[in-house]
DNA sequence: TAGATACTGTTGGTTTTCCAACGAAGGGAG
DNA sequence: CTCCCTTCGTTGGAAAACCAACAGTATCTA
């Protein structure tokens, strides 16, 4: 059950972190945030926020707990796509096109703190239109970073064995760090969940990749054994 | 070994279906493919046109043949991340953004012959300065689309088994097709290579999904059986 | 310091997938 | 029609992943 709740200080902050409002005065920013059209609520864990096949019309950014996209089949089987903690901003690919139609359930998975923008609103927004051709590049660029990093998880996830996940993950990884010892964001958990395979045969897997030599590891830091050719 | 060749009739008609140049003039677009910074050429199986990391400066159009994305990890252990048919565009992404380095190597996989065409000087070009505001319109939708999809085959990836990846893509497909009866683009092979599975195990497991009761299929139609609940 | 609470690593039995090989069912082309 | 070639389905042994249960380690708090 949602409740309304209010803007805090901390809040804001994570407003103007968002990528897609970078470069914005922030006194205009937060004269649309306290627009109507602009809610901010707390719902339950477990509570559905939006339904597959319902019209995106919101942009949503989690100020608290966890939000999760979730995939569901005919059957009713569902499965976690991503995972929204808080800072995230998501929908704004769906302000822009023809096709609005979710393909997902939006659903909290903690007690969490929502706020909302509907978008239709917002584009008829006076004060909005003076800062449109800045959100509108932002937009672009949040877009095409998100290909990428969606395109990177997939290279991760096709691969057809845990190695080969690890090893695609962990090359990704030191190539962003420039370097073959790097640490990791993700815990086991988080990473097994992200490779899509159990945590436990993960850990096994990493036990035998540092006894074949490809790599050590502890903790969260990880060194690359590249194998001269 | 790359030879540089000319433009065909048909090519033209590819370069006019890009949804990146949808709405453009045929004529202002057909002036741009004449430039010099537009180059047609044939490449031999198996060539590298792009290489991991290297900047990526050019749009790429496969006119003929296929070409794929490879991922290759430190220990130079390459696989299919994405393939690139003929009429396919790619790398409309790092026209836009700083970071363009190439996280992928571009590779032919048959004889194909690939239209390239410079961005940074494409840029430049003040023919082509009057067609932008389209051009960007459509790539924030080409992004937008990409999103999706991207999204889309990671939710399908993301199953534990072949039978929930199965069900998550049948239903995604059933879901656009508005019916529980359609048909798919993919055969046996393409998909799974798209579902990063075995062929053959694949067949076995939709085999059992008939006979389970779930879904009813000959050939490329598939007619699911949702149960109701 | 002791206890509670994560997070990480290990192990063994069960299930699933891979893999290679083969048989069956369709299309063309000669 | 027959032959060739491609796609699709089946099968059985080998390999890998799942799963649950438990042991080790670090951190935090009372």
């Amino acid at each position: 059950m949602a409740n309304v709740a209010h803007l805090q200080e901390a809040d804001i902050e994570k407003i103007y972190l968002c990528p897609l409002f970078k470069g914005v005065e922030t006194a205009k920013l937060a004269s649309i945030i306290k627009k109507p059209y602009t809610k901010v609520a707390t719902h339950e864990d477990d509570t559905v926020l939006f339904k597959t096949g319902q019209k995106m019309n919101q942009l949503l950014l989690v100020l608290d707990g966890e939000v999760g996209v979730i995939g569901t089949n005919l059957w009713n089987k569902g499965s976690i796509v991503e995972l929204l903690g808080a800072g995230t901003l998501y929908g704004a690919e769906f302000a822009v096109g023809a096709d609005k139609k979710l393909g997902y359930d939006i659903c909290t998975l903690e007690n969490s703190r929502v706020l909302t923008i509907d978008y239709v609103k917002l584009l008829c927004d006076s004060d909005y239109r003076k800062i449109a051709p800045i959100i509108s590049e932002n937009l672009l660029q949040f877009a095409i970073a998100r290909t990428h990093n969606l395109q990177a998880r997939i290279y991760h996830l096709a691969q057809g064995s845990t190695r080969e996940k690890l090893l695609a993950y962990l090359s990704d990884q030191s190539r962003q760090a420039k370097n073959t010892t790097f640490q990791i964001d993700l815990d086991r958990q988080d990473l097994a969940d992200y490779l899509s395979v159990e945590r436990s045969a993960m850990c096994a897997e990493l036990s035998k990749m540092q006894k074949d030599g490809l790599i050590n590891y502890h903790k969260n830091e990880f060194t690359l054994k590249k194998i001269k050719k």
